[in-house]
DNA sequence: TCGAGTTGTATAGATCAATAGACAATGAAA
DNA sequence: TTTCATTGTCTATTGATCTATACAACTCGA
């Protein structure tokens, strides 16, 4: 590897596959910055002529690209300067049996919160009474939430509890801001994540408003179940996570951490 | 919405967005096949028309988004008949302390298979000497495999083992066509998945390769390490699961399904 | 102050993506 | 056979995307 030039591994850009040339050139500078392959120290990227001859394409196409990330929050250009990036790797998410939301991201980010949005009751589907051990039709509490790091949504969340057993969840996790804490007020003092399923697809528009994303990037869909120390299922979310700002990691215990 | 119509819950594809019509609707449809929603119990899609009205597009539009997927493989037109789709659900593949390659896929499809080459002698990076606790430089194996399902590719896998103490895994794995049984020759006759990373990214053109993929797609990516029962990591590998063709299912022990 | 390096703006032409409408060709059922 | 539903082909038009070239505006260090 001859210094400058190619820097890297990543993808060619393609033409004539049905995805514009600047959005391809996006995704692929955005998915650089989470590696970290991207941008130097300074967080300063590589000159607009020089991006451009990398990736074959005339300058006004990578100006493309660079907006689109500057609308979406990712680079800001600076007139005379050159262009910065806002974070560069992307945070580590764990899941395990000890997963809890607002642990784990630990030290990851200088600044990180969670909105919870009111609770509303609604009848459970199939689905959900199912996961939650319910008979369908059942009056199941939702919560809605987001994660953020450094102001930026890394996380969405979609609960579901059995309203019988936790009638104020909602207010107990907003007032709390953990739900661990909202749990023990309903005697639940422990509990264990049984199973996680994962999937991957691209953001609607759903993803993109509430996660700030452009179309076209990556979204990670964990469906999740955890249970109380008697086993008993309590609680059944599904978590929508930004690709290229979060990556997820199972830890068998026994193994690694033993807690 | 009486009936046909509507079917689901996606849907909403964007303009302007830098990604074709045609590749959204494509991309949909074939999300949809996964999903199960869409093409009736034979098989078939609603013709072009219904679906040109359902998406809101000219006709056009539709056939290059079917004609996209034709030659993806996934469907397949005939005229004056319809549209035929190939697979319907995606698999699902479990990941877990007992995390097994050849098993877990299970009774989900007709036939299965792995296709494994011929592994080569490399130099350890620093990620992959970490991850199997070697000094960095050592030699390691590389073994890359493929699955299939039908027919048609749901993973592929770069493995990385110690050189010296599994020097001929390569040929033993492809002999023995399971890892289990080519680890026991190396007197390893247990072992359990320690960690696994997740993460999830755009199909870059070497997974349009190995995969059968149109570029647009989305791929699941884990890096995994086993190790055996004393502890020690062996094999550390990755591998790359087309989203739309494979979930992940991750279970704790000790709650749910128990072995 | 000057010049090199950078981002911002403008204009024009070429190619791709999407629409519109019309009709041909095939398969299946009345 | 006739009719209908379906996929396949054609032509024309509009707007989005990409290229090419030029120059303006701003920052910073010599």
């Amino acid at each position: 590897m001859t210094g400058a030039g190619t820097t890297g591994k990543r993808r060619a850009i393609q033409r004539g596959v049905g995805v514009a040339l600047w959005r391809q050139i996006a995704d692929d500078i955005r998915g650089g910055l989470a590696a970290g392959t991207l941008a130097g120290a300074e967080g300063r990227l590589p000159p607009e002529a020089a991006l451009a001859e990398r990736f074959g394409v005339n300058r006004h196409t990578v100006r493309a690209a660079i907006a689109a990330l500057a609308h979406e929050g990712v680079l800001h250009p600076v007139h005379g300067r050159g262009t910065f990036a806002r974070r560069q790797k992307r945070l580590v998410y764990p899941i395990g049996e000890r997963t809890r939301f607002s642990t784990g991201l630990g030290s990851q980010a200088r600044e990180r919160h969670t909105d919870i949005f009111a609770g509303v009751q609604e009848s459970a589907s199939t689905e959900i009474a199912k996961a939650l051990g319910l008979e369908a039709g059942s009056k199941v509490i939702r919560v809605e939430a987001r994660g953020s790091a450094d102001g930026v949504p890394v996380s969405r969340a979609t609960s579901w509890f059995d309203a019988q057993r936790f009638p104020t969840i909602a207010e107990a996790y907003a007032d709390a801001g953990s739900l661990s804490a909202a749990l023990r007020k309903f005697g639940v003092e422990d509990y264990l994540r049984a199973s996680t399923r994962i999937e991957a697809r691209h953001a609607d528009e759903a993803d993109a408003r509430d996660l700030r994303l452009s179309p076209g990037a990556v979204v990670i869909v964990t469906h999740a179940i955890n249970v109380d120390m008697k086993g008993d299922p309590f609680q059944y979310s599904r978590t929508r996570f930004p690709a290229d700002r979060v990556e997820l990691v199972v830890e068998s215990q026994g193994k690694t951490t033993v807690d």
